[in-house]
DNA sequence: CAACCGTGGAG
DNA sequence: TCTCCAAGGTT
């Protein structure tokens, strides 16, 4: 691992900075201004998500939820709405108790501290280092995968970042670098650097801002860091969806358990099964509908299956209209169900 | 610590 | 089609 002098530190700074301020993403719109509730906003739903993927979805939830007071005050099911087809959906529901937590417990005033901020729920290292440092000015390192990527390259570091306990080596390796000054534009232009320059994929590293303090590159290695091991596949499930209406034409959906995968969420009736010769009912597709998860993969056979006694359903199950369905938020598989099931009707009614 | 927790894009 | 992974946190 390399050791950068103080000399080395300071023209690190510089050259990184001074690129940031040519070149960062400073049009993002949650770098508008350093509001902290705006800072929580978008570092939760960048978590493991494309800043491509999260531009819409955080204007539209600014829209719909200004402040942190409008969040506190928002029913689950709005939030949900707004969180809809991003996925990892505990994010939302943390976020929904942060805001609670700041407005009913703290008054409305903010946590400002690395170490206070960890008490937000969905709160992490991680974020607390990225809104403390650019919301409130403290001098700590925002170590997330672009960190992890940038300083492996350039401080050639060979720990495993796949590793929780890696995260220490990191944060005692970065925070001495970071600019006193400017923490907050320091800690974005890590991350600025390590989508462009610095990318996982095609790195263009001889045009890098900072190709000099890379010692990965100058011994050409820098193919060889990250150093991270892999992950699992994930893990093959067969399920069947009941299709069944009722005499209103109200279509059966039933609510998952309120902990575990896409918690509390409405679907079909989904029950899992060996294989296909186990399905009951009568099978309406000839491909089984594919959703993949960060560790399941499910494939889906929808099922004509018809409920006898309507009178007498289980707590978690329930028929509704298409219009009492449209004002929940469902997880992207249900709606992939729908829309195999509506393919189905359209082809049967031909 | 290892496993869990969504989704869409890229190669 | 398959694999990896993108501004991680919780348990």
């Amino acid at each position: 691992m390399e050791n950068w002098n103080q000399t080395t530190i300071n023209a690190f700074r510089k050259d990184l900075l001074a690129w940031y301020d040519q070149e960062g993403r400073a049009a993002l719109p949650w770098r508008q201004n350093t509001d902290p509730y705006r800072i929580l906003v978008s570092e939760l739903m960048l978590q493991q998500t494309r800043v491509d993927t999260v531009i819409t979805y955080f204007n539209r939830f600014m829209e719909a939820l200004p402040t942190v007071a409008d969040l506190a005050a928002a029913d689950e099911d709005l939030v949900l709405k707004l969180w809809e087809g991003l996925g990892y959906y505990s994010r939302a529901r943390n976020l929904h108790k942060a805001a609670k937590y700041v407005v009913n417990d703290l008054q409305g005033h903010w946590p400002e501290s690395y170490d206070d901020l960890q008490d937000l729920p969905g709160v992490g290292p991680y974020t607390a280092a990225a809104i403390a440092s650019i919301a409130f000015g403290q001098v700590v390192p925002a170590i997330d995968g672009n960190f992890f990527r940038v300083f492996s390259r350039l401080l050639k570091i060979d720990d495993d970042i796949a590793q929780p306990k890696t995260r220490k080596v990191f944060y005692q390796a970065i925070e001495p670098i970071v600019d006193p000054e400017r923490p907050g534009d320091f800690n974005q232009a890590i991350m600025d650097l390590g989508t462009t320059y610095m990318k996982t994929d095609n790195p263009d590293t001889l045009h890098s801002p900072v190709k000099k303090y890379n010692a990965a590159f100058r011994d050409g290695v820098e193919d060889q860091y990250p150093v991270k091991t892999k992950k699992k596949k994930p893990v093959r499930q067969i399920y069947q969806a009941q299709v069944a209406y009722d005499d209103q034409g109200r279509l059966l959906y039933e609510q998952r358990p309120k902990t575990g995968l896409l918690a509390n969420f409405w679907t079909l009736p989904l029950k899992q099964v060996e294989s296909i010769e186990e399905l009951a009912g009568k099978q309406l597709t000839l491909k089984p509908i594919v959703h993949v998860f960060s560790h399941r993969r499910w494939e889906i056979w929808l099922v004509d299956l018809p409920v006898k006694n309507q009178q007498n359903l289980p707590t978690n199950m329930t028929f509704l209209s298409s219009k009492e369905q449209e004002a929940l938020a469902l997880p992207k598989v249900q709606h992939k169900l729908l829309d195999q099931l509506k393919e189905v009707d359209d082809v049967s009614k031909r």
